[in-house]
DNA sequence: TTGCACACTTATTAGTAAATAAGTAATTTA
DNA sequence: TAAATTACTTATTTACTAATAAGTGTGCAA
């Protein structure tokens, strides 16, 4: 099964999303390395505000696949799992697609806002819900309650993606650690 | 003292890199609403980047002149008046220069990204002393070293006015919350 | 009073941006 | 097998971008 052109352009999009910034990639920087024209990306997503719900709604997909194969784990486990998967954003030089979203969210149409904040709550849910049961089985301690818990992991971890560009390498291993050994007691 | 025109396109500068992203203003958006022509603006910086090392500088002067008014005060107050500041960013609606930056960070030249590391040093390491402060006069407990818990302290809070863009109001005030809570006998 | 630096404006340029209209070849459908 | 539909290309447009050269008035200094 080969990889569709709309599929290249998504990934490419979102590749570039992470690694400069939504307002700093054009078409030409998409259309080049695909060898197709600019206005094959238009007929695709006629204006890059679709390209970027196509992203968000991308990224919803994948993240459901993932917690899928993720359901009969331990909490524990996909912590790590989660954690791992942020690790691996780092070592490829881009920043987490929320925060890319985020920085750029006075430049993006209503639509994409909303595309990006019903991903960003199935995000956060699903950690909600790890804790909580983390929890409940006593494998996690903490003094906050699940949301609180899971809104601290989510913003240190994803803001780690962009500090340590900023501060280089060996700081994103400390944060990533820290947010567990804190958890588990 | 009257603001000279070179402080207003640095401090609007700041405001629309903080608000839309650096490749998301134009020299238009600066002249513009200050009623000067867009050559004026090239006048005091020659290029946008040199806008950028300039916007970063005022905030290096900045946080000097914040941490030294803040030097003969308590860690836990100097923590919390620096909690505040960034509930004060989070509800001009801007994200933080640190996330701002890393964000676009392979598009600004190294000039740019030399003085955005100094500016983020100055910050960690005010937090870490403040953080060992604490921990020595028993002000503070962590089961994490000084700089660790200075990074997570910091990335929860800058990821923080970035992620309450898409979640809401409410989520910020939690994380806020919560970070003294962990850190308070 | 002359000259020179400062803080601009006027005017322009070269390049790039997103977007679109019209055409084409290949495949699918009726 | 005729007619659509799909997935593009060719060609162009409009708008904006950062950047620069050359000129202007004001005020200060020698």
């Amino acid at each position: 099964m080969s990889i569709s052109t709309r599929e290249k352009i998504i990934q490419l999009g979102d590749d570039l999303l992470r690694k400069q910034g939504f307002n700093a990639f054009s078409y030409a920087d998409i259309s080049k390395p695909l060898h197709i024209k600019n206005a094959a990306v238009h007929y695709h997503f006629p204006s890059k505000q679709d390209l970027a719900v196509a992203i968000a709604l991308w990224h919803k997909d994948n993240f459901d696949r993932f917690s899928q194969k993720m359901a009969n784990k331990k909490p524990k486990d996909r912590l790590k799992t989660f954690l791992n998967f942020y690790h691996s954003i780092h070592l490829s030089e881009k920043v987490d697609i929320i925060g890319a979203f985020a920085t750029d969210w006075h430049s993006l149409e209503p639509k994409v806002q909303t595309e990006v904040q019903e991903f960003t709550e199935l995000v956060i849910n699903w950690l909600s819900e790890l804790i909580q049961e983390g929890l409940d089985v006593g494998q996690f301690r903490t003094t906050q309650n699940a949301r609180t818990t899971a809104l601290r992991i989510l913003s240190s971890i994803f803001a780690s993606t962009q500090l340590v560009r900023i501060t280089g390498d060996h700081d994103f291993t400390r944060v990533k650690n820290s947010i567990l050994e804190e958890l588990i007691n």
